[in-house]
DNA sequence: CCATTGCTTATGAAATTTCATAAATTTCAG
DNA sequence: CTGAAATTTATGAAATTTCATAAGCAATGG
């Protein structure tokens, strides 16, 4: 086994904890690409709407909070926003009047498109820097968790 | 119910995104622990940061921001409240008049120790409950993701 | 029906975070 | 030594997020 801490001694309770090694992680990784983001001028809460949306149109506020891990009310400000912007329309669900539902406009898809060939090429580059059967197994795993997590009655 | 199919065909993009399955498994994983601090009236930044002094003490501001994953103006402010209910306190270093070391109070250290302990409770419930997590040594495989991904030229 | 309960989205005030920049040291080249 | 550059923390205004709750609609039981 190489040596996984090279600099300080792993004294810290942190570095032995999961959910911050997870957070960690994530954030690290994720950092390379909300860089690029940034330079584009789009928010990550943006990104993540825009995102949740490609192959998932007409999502309900609740449910983009849900998958985008904001809450109710920032979703719907945040999505006030975006229709100020000309990202995405709100529209009315047939059967139930509560919800509204979630559509990228023409601009939204273009902008969606063009940032997902982004973050697919940037995955791809992370994958290519790290060991590859270990990152491949890694999202299965998550996956795995995900599920096992969300409901952890059922399976 | 439109569709209930339970092993979710990935339409959509973020399903099969690497950034995303670690965003939300993190989250998801999170919350479970972050609703036990939210009972007890922590927030999830100070948690960090009372986590972060455990077995480091005399981290600096800019440290302190970096492990927390959180921005230096965010952690001064944040430090300034944790100073106002007795959490932390400030000191300065020896050497270098521009740096701020902090470290835990009295108080400070005594609900770090709670909170860890019940940390370490609930990381041993999620690995009992995600068998293949400790089977893959999720921890070492995330380690060496966050070691390489933090400094991409060495090796 | 009607009342009750639950679900979905919106709103307002307060708290927090962010962005840009200032202030105070330290470091370094010459 | 001196001035410029780099580093570290703090600050102020603006933007965002959060918390609690309101408002509207749907579902349910009697």
């Amino acid at each position: 086994m190489p040596q996984p801490s090279p600099d300080a001694p792993p004294q810290r309770f942190i570095d032995d904890y999961l959910l911050y090694l997870l957070a960690r992680a994530s954030h690290l990784i994720s950092s390379e690409f909300h860089e690029q983001l940034r330079r584009r001028g789009i928010s990550v809460p943006v990104w993540r709407v825009l995102a949740s949306l490609v192959g998932s149109p007409g999502e309900t506020v609740t449910g983009l909070a849900d998958v985008c891990l904001l809450q109710q009310p920032t979703m719907t400000k945040l999505l006030d926003r975006m229709v100020r912007d000309g990202l995405v329309r709100r529209m009315q669900d047939a059967r139930d009047r509560r919800v509204v539902r979630v559509a990228l406009t023409a601009r939204g898809e273009a902008i969606s498109a063009e940032l997902v060939q982004a973050a697919r090429q940037h995955e791809a580059d992370v994958l290519a820097r790290h060991p590859e059967a270990e990152a491949m197994a890694l999202k299965d795993l998550l996956r795995g968790i995900i599920a096992r997590q969300a409901r952890p009655r059922r399976a």
